[in-house]
DNA sequence: CTGACAGAATGGTGTGACCTTTGTCAATGA
DNA sequence: TCATTGACAAAGGTCACACCATTCTGTCAG
């Protein structure tokens, strides 16, 4: 009935160093370490693991509920509780870092930093190893940028989604997932930030030269490249908003916001 | 009672958009967006705060230890639920990396690639930065590390301290934590790899290359500078042991392996 | 062969109870 | 008077049981 072998779960272990649901976190822990549950895979029911681990249902749960919390694990009514199976580019969740945020007060220039550091050592190592295909899927892209100059809320689609292939082609899966960390939080401000359309072509244009130093295999042009694509983009959200951080969770539609974009073949 | 007035937890709202808990972890994470829930502030006991947003202990003990798996909160038993209190800077999990590395496979070399872009960005920064105390900070450390070169776990005390007041010269509290975040992981392997003494005196020399270029206000230099220093130390790392990440949880004694580092005064 | 329906499987929530740890404070003894 | 100790209360941790909501699956009618 389930989908793995029972043999592979053993019962929790008697000398508990911490609380019992700290056991259990420990336990599926492991066995992601250990190979023994891989993306994609599907845990035995709530009640079954229950049984087999020696714990009650609302410590399991406990348990679980605190590996989906950091994106690891993933329940669905009626359907199971699974590993999480990311396309591609591995995603860590970003609320943290927005609740950190929140917290100490960062500031939007920090951020914007932040991502600028993270994208322009992407670049780089994106100049340096960027495949063929990589390079066609960035031309795509921003052929896409400058099929959409009227079409704002489309040309933030091919923006990202070029941003995310830069990454890709970086080879570099951790520095991609930091980046989307920032990157994230960053974009719920400016998703509510239409660019107007001079801006857009512009920034089109930035997002060619950080193309063309890539092909061209530069890594320090590259880098200037990102740099100052982002340097402009972070004037131009700044001029259209004095606000900082505070606004970035006004209403609902939080979570997922780069979902599209995490999702991209790329 | 409580040490929060009671006005701050309105009910719960009446349209959720998705479960219960979610709705929980919202309100939560708006009360600290808000600014009302602020570091040190401890909750209501479970059981009043249950009531006034509306919802069953189970569910809001769910909410809550989303929040606290994702370093947010914190709870001790007898004591109550907190809002994690940082001393200096902020500090993210680092075991969702962890589990994205084991879950992808990501190997020794890219954690160490993506350490280095962040530590370079970080001492690009710190060069342009730094103020005279941090300055004195940084000599002290390196004083330290020449002081211990036949004592590999004090020296390595010295040069984590080193580069967490880099990180703090840097200004940049969203890079120290990412760059934090990657070192914890790297720093589990490295804590059973008890360099050799002449290693110590290089990688101090190293170190000390870093802090001039950072005396001397050029950011490429430091870059170049630090660069240089983890490249070493990722060659000394991996001639010592041939192993991957896998090794890098064998025993016990995981988690908050930087808690010394993190809590000190730069 | 296909679609719809019914039932089972599974996670989500609620209620109540009890245990364990922690903190406080008064009683006690030096 | 001060420090120690003990008991009591507070608060989180765990458990059992019940029921709801959603999803999947397999069967049956068309």
């Amino acid at each position: 009935m389930t989908d793995l072998k029972n043999d592979k779960f053993k019962t929790i272990n008697p000398e508990r160093s911490g609380t019992t649901s700290e056991e259990v976190i420990s336990q599926l822990r492991e066995m992601i370490h250990s190979g023994e549950l891989r993306p994609g895979d599907r845990l035995p029911p709530e009640r079954d693991l229950a049984k087999l681990l020696g714990v009650s249902r609302p410590t399991l749960r406990a348990g679980i509920r605190s590996l989906a919390a950091v994106g690891v694990l993933q329940s669905r009514q009626g359907a199971g509780t699974f590993v999480v199976q990311t396309g591609g580019s591995p995603a860590l969740d970003s609320s943290p870092l927005r609740l950190m945020a929140s917290l100490h007060g960062f500031t939007s220039g920090e951020m914007f930093e932040a991502r600028q550091s993270l994208e322009m050592a992407i670049a780089g190592l994106a100049a340096e190893r960027a495949t063929s295909e990589h390079l066609a899927t960035l031309s795509e892209e921003i052929a896409g940028m400058f099929a959409s100059l009227d079409d704002p809320e489309q040309f933030l689609v091919h923006d990202m989604r070029f941003h995310q292939a830069v990454a890709a082609a970086s080879g570099n899966r951790i520095l991609t997932s930091l980046m989307n960390m920032v990157a994230t939080i960053l974009f719920d401000v400016r998703r509510k930030t239409v660019n107007r359309a001079k801006d857009l072509k512009e920034s089109a244009e930035m997002h060619r030269h950080v193309y063309r130093a890539i092909r061209q295999r530069s890594a320090e042009a590259a880098r200037n490249a990102m740099r100052d694509h982002l340097v402009l983009a972070q004037k131009a959200q700044e001029s259209e908003e004095a606000n900082g951080l505070e606004s970035a969770s006004g209403d609902g539609a939080n979570e997922s916001v780069l979902s599209s974009a995490t999702a991209l073949p790329g």
